[in-house]
DNA sequence: GTCTATATCTGGATAGAC
DNA sequence: GTCTATCCAGATATAGAC
């Protein structure tokens, strides 16, 4: 699949993942008019991961937020109890988003090589789509309060189980290498996080997200799958 | 090499990083007897690394310092003159650490596969050492000044300068196959940065350094090496 | 629903005794 | 060299007008 089509797929926009957000918080959400919530809530959060991405969460005043948001202090507080209470929301709808799309994506894939590469593609994808999201979440989660934490561990566990099942599956069916499978989703893991933590680096030198996604697959499957199959991978053009 | 033999050899204490430190900046510190401004050092140094670490550098309060370290507030400031300064020093010395030790285990190596070998495990055993400094450094990069993020971004393109390097080496001989050699060192620092982001994950799972450093010199090699040649290298036992 | 103005608190930094 | 006490800037959070 290619970024384009994978974007037209998911569409996720702010808007949707806010207007999502706020069905479900009604209760905890001072402004009842529902377009104008999800309006100023689009404009609060990308403010925040803005100006977190910046300069970090902790040092994100509430003035900074309220001058790039354009919302007034008082007025931030009728979509926020308090400063953590923002950034647990935050966290929450990016974990809410990746298992939606993870499930709808790989649900229909029953062969474990086109499902590994779809899932590794999968992935990177959405964290293109979402990058500031991945970028706060991954270097705030220390600041998250003890129940989000718990979510945020449950949520990257969840990830990492999904290529283990693969590999194994894979293995089962004689098709990948006798490697530990836990060791190497967490390699998996690691080439996939590099992308959204590191952009500024792919970006200057040119490198897109398709093309990362290829050559992650290609080192994936230059350890996963035996000598013979490999040759023969090649010839068929190894991306589906 | 061993981790513990590496232990010995670069035998990397506190205490060394830390006077070498206090003798390159005698004017900036204001305590002028060796061994008590030494002994200070490590302690507001790794109560420093200790408390950012668990909630990041712009979260620790002075007084949160002062009594994990066991020092006044009023000691503190004759050790750095604002809370940035201790950032920069930390991360300075970190830097320092890690060009020497690379210099002094890679200078002598021209057979690129053993020096590629070498890197990764050099890399791996230095920030197990260092754990703290490294996960330290990655997390408070953007908090860092102008000028020593400048330094940051220098030593983060000095390491993979020197695993591009080996790689084109090993491509000219012959050694290694034709891939993109600045996106194959992109991806062995981003397995290395995990271990030291993600140690507790690896540690909880009972994986030691030695045994990452197998798998990850496996993993590049499997892509790296032909075929056959890969088949017959692991017949000699791949680890020299 | 949003704004301005302000109460209250926290944390970096320093002065001066010991 | 180190400590205690204190200053003061700047932050969160709220009250009440519009």
């Amino acid at each position: 699949m290619t970024f384009d089509a994978f974007q037209g797929l998911v569409n996720i926009s702010s808007e949707d993942i806010w207007r999502d957000f706020y069905r479900n918080n009604r209760d905890k959400i001072k402004v009842k008019k529902e377009d104008v919530a999800v309006k100023n809530l689009v404009k609060i959060s990308s403010a925040a991961l803005s100006i977190s991405n910046r300069k970090g969460f902790p040092l994100m005043t509430l003035r900074d937020l309220s001058e790039e948001s354009g919302l007034s202090m008082g007025a931030l507080y009728s979509y926020f109890s308090s400063k953590d209470d923002l950034l647990n929301m935050i966290q929450q709808q990016r974990m809410a988003a990746i298992v939606k799309v993870f499930s709808a994506h790989l649900s229909g894939i029953g062969e474990p090589l086109e499902k590994l590469r779809t899932a590794i593609q999968i992935h990177l994808y959405l964290s293109e789509v979402m990058q500031p999201w991945f970028y706060f979440s991954y270097m705030e989660a220390k600041n998250l309060s003890k129940e989000d934490r718990r979510k945020a561990i449950e949520a990257e566990v969840f990830t990492e189980r999904i290529f283990i099942d693969i590999i194994e599956q894979g293995q089962k069916d004689r098709i990948f290498v006798d490697v530990d499978s836990m060791t190497t989703a967490a390699i998996i893991k690691a080439l996939l996080q590099d992308w959204y933590l590191k952009r500024w680096k792919y970006e200057s030198r040119g490198v897109s997200v398709e093309e990362y996604s290829r050559i992650v697959i290609d080192f994936v499957e230059s350890y996963l799958l035996p000598q013979d199959n490999l040759k023969q991978e090649e010839k068929n053009g190894s991306n589906g």
